[in-house]
DNA sequence: TTGATGTACGCAACCGATTACTGCAAATGG
DNA sequence: CCATTTGCAGTAATCGGTTGCGTACATCAA
């Protein structure tokens, strides 16, 4: 009663395994009654085929992996929704690992996915110019990656990222329009591709305006918030930038703390702009600034692609950028 | 080439599948020399044991399932960094589904783990107040559950908790305390456990200070933010409460969207507090007085457990409950 | 020298499903 | 009426590791 399988079935219905089997896979070379009696005679037994007989057999999993930094994240977990609304349709399951930033935890965990444990990975990744060699592996298995949001320039997949570039050129223009002088780019990684992106936007944009570009105005942060907020407050303090625009989200609330302690006032004496996925934006004190990506719809674009990877339905698949629009919301602190 | 395996490997090495197996499991039954020889190999040829093999053999996958009603939510978020903090300590990685409070996706999703995909599921229920025999299934495989936060009462299993009942009455009498007369609780299910338990607090927070309980004060919200809406404006202009205690972290912003619209001042015109993981509470105008469960540690306690159910350290788990204790935040929107 | 103990490894059954191949009966066609 | 196709089901090999059992050889004590 115990370890119900396919065997026990069998003999229990006085059928042989493939029958079973062909009950459960759709098969054409099965009657109809005898499907349904079988259905039936498995629901009340409470069986289901064990998936990793199924999946050793023909190599499939129906399972996508799901590597993100942050989990903790609204970005990441809009994103997430996104790809597990188009998984659950396809009925697929999804196994998440956060990395943390961490690159070994990246390479480790795409190890591990080596062995089919996967069918198909979406990864946003951690963003080190290491050697991304270890994701050449996964071709060789078959095993397709679709990148969102944070890409490796150098290895070939889909990717689905948004107009950073644009958008950080707008959001920094929009600072000049208000009139700020001494605008600071804040930014987590500088080396990585994203924050690299948006500061080429940030800069190009100083130098429309003719406003000089300046290393120091450039912060550049860490992932722990006790050590930003120290960062924050000696910018703030000793630069003195009448204006912030903030490549990642934490860093703007970092901002916004600092700023309490220290009696600034926003968007009086600081006006801030922030890349943010936060629905609740316009309820902070100030209502914040954001450069708004398209995060549910990012994720659910990747699983598409993934899919379409996975199902080979066209010739090729396009192992491109494909770009969605963020949307920028001037608010309050920003003087809007 | 492409399909590497521990046949191939014991080929190559001249040694038998057995020997190879046993490199990879810890067995004392094999020479270091020959162990390190079978690794260096395998690492250079990108190998490692295939996971569908190993599970169908020992019945182990290294995996937990990780049920939540949502995961774009600072609870729950946060609640799965602590799940998985701990499982990817053990080796152990996380499949993640997402109920909607959907009560059919939640027995769909479990009636799938049933065949030995994960080892044990932590979970937090739809909460609808259906039958949950479809649980007990999952103790005829052995696959051993632990709930978080909203649990099944008549289900028999580890539970990690916070202290509602005790934060709701602190949260009420602390609105009493403020001068609050009228104070709506505002509720997304009424009827599943948790929404029950933090109202019997309020509930009996008024009675200690001979406040009537007024059932039209309890505001039964839904999942769609756009109805949500429409409810809390209704209610704050037709019932004029003095105080909201929020049993829901999306209905305290709710109300702040509807007093920003009706020109509500918070706190001096109403008086907010509620459960949110928010960690920007303090950002927000006002900033938000919170009731503020350990999100983080729930979701290790409850991995925690799961684990020592798993690894039957002890004779008996301790099936009850766990409590962990909340915080409460006095903040601006309360009067802090 | 002999029997006991331990180390390291191989053999082969096994986990539970899938499917190519085969077989048989009934249906269809000319 | 015979030949061919079609529908349905069974046999058995297979996916890729794991492990109980058996054994060869080394070591050691008596």
């Amino acid at each position: 009663m115990d370890n119900i399988n396919i065997k026990v079935l069998a003999k229990e219905l006085n059928i042989s395994t493939s029958t079973i089997s062909r009950a459960f896979n759709g098969s054409p070379d099965i009657n109809k009654d005898t499907k349904e009696k079988i259905l039936a005679f498995a629901r009340e037994h409470n069986f289901l085929p064990n998936h990793y007989a199924s999946n050793l057999r023909d190599k499939k999993s129906r399972t996508l992996a799901v590597i993100v930094p942050e989990i903790a994240n609204d970005f990441f977990a809009q994103a997430i929704n996104g790809i597990e609304e188009i998984a659950r349709k396809k009925g697929f399951y999804i196994l998440l690992y956060r990395t943390d930033d961490v690159f070994d935890k990246e390479v480790s965990f795409i190890n591990y996915l080596n062995n089919g444990k996967a069918d198909g990975i979406i990864m946003s990744v951690s963003g080190e110019a290491n050697d991304h060699n270890y994701l050449r592996k996964l071709e060789q298995k078959n095993i397709p990656v679709v990148f969102f949001d944070r890409v490796y320039e150098d290895i070939e997949a889909a990717k689905v990222i948004t107009n950073d570039y644009e958008s950080s050129f707008d959001a920094t223009e929009h600072l000049i329009d208000t009139g700020c002088k001494k605008i600071a780019y804040l930014v987590v990684n500088k080396s990585i591709s994203i924050g690299q992106v948006r500061m080429q936007g940030y800069i190009d944009a100083l130098k429309k305006h003719d406003i000089p570009f300046v290393d120091e105005l450039v912060i550049d942060c860490s992932n722990d918030e006790k050590i930003n907020y120290g960062i924050l407050k000696k910018a703030l303090e000793e630069i003195k930038p009448d204006g912030i625009f903030s490549s990642v989200e934490r860093l703007a609330f970092g901002t916004y703390y600092v700023c309490n302690d220290l009696g600034i006032d926003i968007p009086r004496d600081l006006k801030v702009i922030s890349f943010s996925s936060l629905n609740i934006a316009p309820l902070l004190c100030p209502a914040l600034s954001t450069i708004t990506q398209p995060a549910f719809e990012m994720g659910s674009k990747a699983a598409t692609l993934l899919f379409e990877e996975l199902e080979k339905k066209g010739v090729n698949i396009q192992k491109k950028e494909h770009v969605l629009k963020s949307k920028i919301f001037i608010r309050k602190s920003s003087g809007g």
